[in-house]
DNA sequence: CCGGATGTTCACCT
DNA sequence: GAGGTGAACATCCG
């Protein structure tokens, strides 16, 4: 389900496990293990370690322990953070087996009894150690009018499909990112190179008003756009019939009478 | 039964 | 090199 909103909050509940010592690590799942170089030395390197600090990068949580490793949370497309057994998120696409220990792919225990656990049916998300952050633009979030000018630049590929590149901005996923084009009234499949000074203003400016709304009302799925992302849908603002398309590889939902 | 799903990575084309 | 496509991962949902 993540995406930066999503992983916000994960990491908001990540901070209960803050200044709490680790007393032990389960990897059951040695696929969701992949981006590690290696299973040996991870518990030793962990436990005892008190965590110190959380902090997101995109989509990447990150949880910062004492003796200096940080461990880095990828929650693919159904990954839920679970700590001392409360749900980040209650609201949740697979409900029927939510609480299925088999689903869990990570977790670390603490001494006082308490555990934070990754669980992902799918097994899209991912451990890793002092993972590279070089290879992240900067977060969406945050991101200056400046900073997206310059992700955007110089390029014919779609705009989907560049704000969609984790490497150019770092956060956004595919429900995200049409609802902000939609909010814009940007066409989601112009060249992202081709937008001028005021439609890149424009669009930093919805793009900061469309995660700040939708933080506050509780996810990337809670947009304006939302309801309408099925085959039929109607634009909720003039009431055209939506647009399917691809683009960047996924599935684009956009009304070509609002958005240019 | 089939296609699609809030993601990432890789092989393979053009 | 840039960009696009499709597959893979595994499970649930409509």
């Amino acid at each position: 389900m993540p995406e930066l909103l999503e992983v916000e909050y994960y990491r908001r509940a990540a901070e209960r496990a803050v200044g709490r010592r680790i007393a032990g690590v389960e990897l059951p799942d040695a696929w969701f293990a992949r981006a590690l170089p290696s299973l040996d030395g991870l518990g030793a390197l962990l436990v005892g370690d008190r965590v110190a600090a959380t902090d997101r990068h995109g989509k990447l949580l990150l949880l910062e322990c004492g003796r200096g490793p940080v461990l880095g949370l990828r929650f693919g497309m159904t990954g839920r953070l679970v700590v001392d057994g409360h749900a980040a998120i209650e609201k949740l696409e697979y409900a029927s087996g939510r609480d299925d220990p088999a689903w869990e792919r990570f977790a670390l225990t603490f001494d006082d009894g308490g555990r934070l656990v990754v669980t992902d049916p799918r097994r899209l998300g991912s451990v890793s150690l002092d993972p590279d952050r070089s290879d992240l633009g900067p977060d969406a979030a945050t991101v200056t009018v400046t900073e997206l000018r310059r992700a955007l630049a110089g390029t014919t590929t779609s705009l989907k499909a560049r704000l969609l590149d984790q490497s150019r901005l770092a956060g956004l996923g595919n429900l995200l990112v049409d609802e902000i084009l939609w909010r814009a009234g940007l066409g989601p499949l112009r060249p992202a190179g081709g937008l001028d000074t005021a439609e890149v203003r424009r669009l930093h400016r919805h793009l900061q008003a469309t995660i700040t709304e939708l933080d506050g009302r509780g996810g990337s799925h809670t947009g304006d756009l939302f309801p309408a992302r099925r085959p039929g849908g109607r634009c909720p603002r003039c009431d055209g019939s939506l647009r399917r398309d691809r683009a960047g590889g996924r599935t684009t939902v956009w009304c070509e009478h609002d958005q240019r």
